[in-house]
DNA sequence: ACGCATATTACGCCTACCGAGGTATCTTCT
DNA sequence: AGAAGATACCTCGGTAGGCGTAATATGCGT
């Protein structure tokens, strides 16, 4: 079976949804889709990039130079994308399973 | 902000929704709960228990022994079931959104 | 007698994340 | 001009949780 993708590692194949971007726009976008509760650390950033593109879960989408600063694009990949549907459908039996105990124990105290 | 839970923390805490449990059950329980997806390690487990007691999210419930094998039982406290409950919210939000994000581009693809 | 299920504990390794540091350019404010 | 802050990248050591394996012990079925 696959391992559990993290949070950080989720929210930035979900950030390169919407198009390629560069590292530092991802930090940016991971804020932005998750209200402000997750601030993703530079150092989680590209150590991420990294192992996924290695994973082949993202790739060089090519570089360039913006007013004198380096941007370095990636894009997620065919099976960034499907990587991602398989988590989502993990979270959600995982979420619909604890959502009907916590109802059910809720029930229980109730009677 | 607190720290993401990790998938085996979770099902050992959904698992003892039902009841208090000792350990060895919880390893059944959890493989039942997941559909077999999951296979809590010992390592984990007894790991899990220690470190979730001393955050409080579960507590020692007695300690019996059955036909010569040792059994202790925890039990989740109300701080676990919280916790869980935090934590479901928070999987519940990330689906919705990751969703909404994968039938869009899905959609701008068709167009 | 042997293997299997039950039941706990201990120990070291691995991996992703965290935190803090460094480099460099451009803009804005004083 | 100088300082501060936003933009943009990279590296490295530490930590936390999970993984893997071994050790220990009892009871049951073949």
């Amino acid at each position: 079976m696959n391992k559990e993708m993290r949070e950080p590692t989720f929210f930035v194949l979900m950030a390169l949804l919407s198009g390629p971007k560069h590292g530092y726009a991802l930090i940016t976008e991971v804020a932005f889709l998750s209200d402000n509760a997750l601030t993703l650390q530079v150092g989680t950033l590209y150590g991420a990039l990294d192992r996924l593109q290695k994973e082949g879960l993202v790739s060089q989408s090519g570089s360039e130079i913006v007013s004198g600063r380096h941007r370095r694009y990636v894009e997620i990949t065919e099976d960034g994308v499907n990587a991602l549907e398989a988590e989502s459908a993990r979270l959600r039996s995982r979420e619909l399973r604890v959502t009907a105990m916590l109802t059910q124990r809720r029930i229980g105290f109730a009677s």
